[in-house]
DNA sequence: ACCCTCACCTGCACGC
DNA sequence: TGCGTGCAGGTGAGGG
């Protein structure tokens, strides 16, 4: 159930094993998954491809992919777009795509043996080049799966509207105050939204809140300016420390773990009723639009 | 631009 | 044992 630093591990452990490899088959169980894109135009366009990268941009993991030379009229028109406007030679590499994968809550990448089992809930299939299968499963079929030209990354809806990534240098205090104070919003809300501040998701947002000891129904614009920074502090701190605790390989189970560091970490999320950490109180719980906000009513009394 | 509710799905933990 | 309820780390649509 991943937030940011989960979609990092991720990327992390699919990149070893999947770049250079060639797509040779594909299985989609579930269609949805890759709507509005029908399952025979998904085939047509992913078979054969060759994966060259996987990165990532907030939570949607990019899978990049060279499509092979084509011989005939089996090219796919944005192919054939290209040819005709590139030279001939650029043109015989084929198209450059990106499968872009959003896990929502539940899905899970696999990196399975050709006789592994496959277990419930794998929607879809990738057949590679060395006897591996890469899997898509997703128990509560929110996930979403995309695949368009590279050139188009910049336009695409739900990409192009992300915030800076919490890490690049776009995400200073500077830009943080100035998102803040613009916003009427709760702290807690503005905080999800990944067109304001990206990679946080419910754990995170109330860790980082919590240890910038700020309450999570502040409304966004009267933080004051020392608040912002600290609440910066903590978002990037919160993220950093789960980006490198985070354990597990792809390669045997679902995909990640907690690291023992992991134990201590999450001091308010899931604790109601619990010691507050610092000062012994109560953590409170309220759920609003079926989403928990966890915090200390005296750490973090305003 | 915002807020709220609902929707998308399955499974698990809980209380009776 | 079952059954009903509420909850789950994400997001988008639709109405006000």
């Amino acid at each position: 159930m991943p937030e940011l630093p989960e979609v990092e591990h991720v990327v992390r452990a699919l990149r070893p094993v999947v770049v250079g490899r060639t797509i040779v088959a594909s299985d989609i169980e579930l269609p949805k998954l890759i709507a509005p894109t029908s399952v025979a135009s998904f085939k047509r366009q992913i078979t054969g491809s060759k994966i060259t990268g996987v990165s990532r941009r907030g939570k949607f993991i990019l899978i990049q992919c060279q499509t092979p030379m084509r011989r005939n009229g089996s090219a796919s028109h944005a192919h054939r777009r290209n040819a005709a406007a590139l030279p001939a030679r650029r043109a015989k590499r084929g198209a450059s795509l990106i499968l872009a994968v959003h896990l929502r809550m539940t899905g899970k990448f696999l990196y399975l043996s050709i006789d592994d089992e496959l277990p419930k809930h794998s929607h879809a299939i990738f057949y590679l080049d060395n006897e591996r299968r890469l899997v898509f499963r997703d128990q509560r079929k929110f996930g979403v799966m995309k695949l368009f030209p590279a050139a188009e990354l910049p336009d695409t809806k739900g990409i192009h509207e992300l915030a800076p990534e919490p890490f690049g240098d776009e995400f200073s205090v500077d830009y943080f105050r100035e998102t803040l104070s613009r916003s009427r919003r709760t702290l807690k809300t503005l905080l999800l939204d990944q067109n304001k501040v990206l990679g946080l998701g419910n754990i995170y947002a109330a860790e980082a809140l919590f240890r910038a000891r700020i309450n999570p129904f502040a409304t966004a614009s009267s933080v004051t300016r020392p608040r912002a920074a600290r609440l910066h502090t903590a978002i990037q701190d919160v993220l950093r420390f789960a980006v490198e605790h985070i354990t597990g390989s792809i390669k045997l189970e679902e995909g990640f773990s907690y690291g023992e560091a992991f134990e201590s970490f999450w001091q308010v999320y899931d604790r109601e009723g619990e010691p507050c950490v610092k000062c012994a109180a109560k953590i409170r719980r309220v759920t609003h639009g079926g989403r928990s906000t966890y915090w200390c009513p005296r750490c973090q009394r305003r």
